[in-house]
DNA sequence: GTTTTGCAAATTGTCAACAAAAGCCTTTTG
DNA sequence: CAAAAGGCTTTTGTTGACAATTTGCAAAAC
């Protein structure tokens, strides 16, 4: 009977102001409006949106248990600022994951998905070239994404978006030369290969090592920026 | 400054009504209190717990966000009932993590810490000798609890936690016979052994298929509920 | 007898006011 | 001059009230 509402009912009855606040200010949040660490006023943030403080407070709560921001008692809200040490893990864990999606896609992936994401590399490849590295990074996440997405695993879904949010709140200066681009993309490739052959091990072990270098090219970045400042 | 204070200031310190609510609510939840699909009252809750609704809704939040309610708008929220499915997926995400850990653990675990498991190891033994399947069931999930808290790796500890809180909420009554108790003792054994020997690709693996039995047995259980229902 | 319609009660969504804590600036004191 | 004390301001924590929506029930229509 509800099946098919039309798409603006759904809306309303999906979205409570609640919902609304915490999607705004989480985009405002990933798209880096505020810095992490810096302070979120209730008040402010409520007039801003046109709401009364409750909405966001609850909207906090969620931004709060999904690990962008954390809350001090009688302090208020801050933007999380992920630490080295806690990006560190989250490349380790994402490793883990992307072995597991890596051996499934080579298992179970479509022809159809396969293509689609061999034209995703296609297109990464021409952002390369055109050092255009803001595409570049766009298409990458998208690539991982759809990836993931393929899998049909939910919560594996649910899960390793949570961890790139996070992961996003790090550095959001990590912009990558062209000789790493291409080194990347030349992973892309070794994966998607991988994943077509059916060789569930190779695709495994050539996404978890793509993982890997992003986790040490980070290490070196930071070691880099640190001699830098010193 | 701030290192050594009394547990009470800091307990007072951290705690706002709000997360003592949320935490009340989550226990009640994952000790069975409310039953899965179960709806949560806003007012009866906040007068059983002597607040107001405001913390109340805000420890709602926190707890859909936890994946442990789900929100209707206009109709209130429900504890979740997780289906067949997802708690497949669960354990399939489940067992890539597992697999990391094994593998993890193989190289980094110390003496102290493998003399630990290999304790808890023997006191399910006993549990399974005396037939005391809850009392294997604490010991089971303090086991694997505590081998990924040993991987030193937080954001994969706090993953894994909030994957088996979800899962806890699927089936309750899913006790083993005392057959499939030594099946799982001897994976158990194995998997330390794997682990002793330093091996990483054996007890990854020991670990991953640990899992994966407890998921074919969860696929066999249904199974045979659902003919005896028929 | 079944379905529809309308009303009343209960419940959630939102808001604004009050209480309490933290931050800040001035003043005072050594 | 430095540091502590005190009061003022800002911000968060909590509450109770009001508005909007859903739900259950009973009466009416077919």
């Amino acid at each position: 009977m509800n099946a098919a509402l039309h798409p603006t009912i759904a809306l309303l009855q999906s979205s409570s102001l609640t919902t609304v606040v915490q999607q705004e200010i989480e985009r405002a949040i990933l798209v880096g409006e505020y810095a992490p660490g810096s302070k979120l006023n209730e008040a402010v943030l409520a007039e801003k949106l046109g709401v009364s403080r409750g909405p966001v407070r609850e909207a906090f709560r969620m931004l709060d248990e999904a690990g962008l921001v954390r809350t001090e008692k009688n302090r208020g809200v801050f933007v999380r600022a992920i630490p080295m040490d806690e990006a560190l893990e989250i490349f380790d864990l994402r490793a883990a994951m992307d072995d597991w999606i890596g051996k499934r896609l080579a298992v179970c992936i479509t022809p159809e998905q396969l293509k689609e994401i061999k034209a995703m590399v296609s297109e990464m490849d021409t952002a390369v070239k055109a050092q255009d590295a803001h595409q570049y990074h766009v298409l990458n996440l998208k690539f991982h994404d759809r990836m993931v997405e393929i899998c049909g695993n939910r919560k594996l879904t649910d899960t390793y978006r949570r961890l790139i949010k996070e992961l996003s709140l790090f550095r959001r200066q990590n912009l990558a030369d062209a000789s790493l681009m291409r080194t990347f993309l030349n992973e892309h490739k070794q994966i998607v290969k991988a994943i077509a052959s059916g060789d569930a091990q190779a695709a495994g072990q050539a996404m978890f090592e793509h993982v890997m270098l992003s986790k040490q090219r980070t290490i070196d970045n930071d070691l880099r920026q640190r001699s830098l400042a010193s």
